[in-house]
DNA sequence: ATATCGATTATCT
DNA sequence: GATAATCGATATG
């Protein structure tokens, strides 16, 4: 497993386009793969990879938020892609998705795991775990509900937000000098099927990079 | 290594 | 009142 590459300055990321987000979940979720989140903090930022997600279409996907209509707890599935859905779950945890397909259309891609790429140190406290031992450091954001922690993603504070912007405290974005297209091009990515969902658990919609260490559960 | 189980609460029927 | 896009702990092979 390799060590937490160096802190990438986020001088040098930029954030993806609302256009980005205005398509098919299935085709976001691919190209979202080895972009990066992004927490603002003031100075020292938190940033991981991403490594894997899943692709959650609108009332025609049954394992969908969004399957019954809108509601209060879904309304942002329905809104202007880009935006930041969070849920709450099992009385413990959140879990962190960004809304696809334009306005009045539901859709969106749910984050499973990040690779840090800095302020681990931040994400181990939120964590409360010891990055002295390995097997620590890949739970500090190898699942849904344990990046949302090491983020300190909340449905109060960041339901709803705009991760198209780099003034957002939460964003997503890439390298500069990566093209979009490009950048998805030479990676090793795997699909399977969805975690944890008993209808249409037999849609390939989870999208992973192939080895990576961070990925969660177990591939197949 | 895989299996099972309890925690804990917002949301919806 | 039942359920859930999970996690961590415990038990067993």
């Amino acid at each position: 497993m390799p060590a937490p590459q160096a802190s990438p300055k986020t001088a040098y990321i930029r954030p993806l386009p609302r256009a980005f987000y205005n398509r098919d979940p299935r085709r976001v979720a691919r190209e979202l793969l080895g972009k990066i989140l992004v927490r603002n903090r003031g100075r020292n930022p938190l940033t991981a990879r991403i490594v894997e997600v899943e692709a959650y279409l609108g009332e025609k996907d049954p394992a969908a938020h969004s399957a019954a209509g809108r509601t209060a707890r879904n309304a942002v599935l329905f809104g202007p892609p880009g935006r930041a859905y969070i849920y709450f779950i099992y009385g413990n945890h959140y879990c962190l998705n960004v809304s696809c397909e334009p306005e009045g259309q539901a859709g969106g891609v749910l984050f499973r795991a990040l690779e840090p790429l800095s302020g681990v140190e931040e994400m181990a406290r939120a964590r409360g775990l010891n990055i002295e031992n390995p097997k620590d450091l890949i739970k500090l954001t190898s699942g849904p509900g344990r990046l949302c922690e090491a983020f300190s993603i909340t449905r109060a504070r960041d339901n709803d937000c705009d991760l198209t912007s780099a003034a957002s405290t939460l964003w997503i974005g890439e390298e500069v000098g990566k093209k979009i297209g490009d950048s998805t091009r030479s990676l090793r990515i795997r699909t399977t099927p969805r975690i944890g969902i008993s209808k249409a658990a037999d849609k390939p919609w989870r999208y992973l990079l192939d080895g990576n260490p961070f990925v969660s559960g177990r591939i197949r």
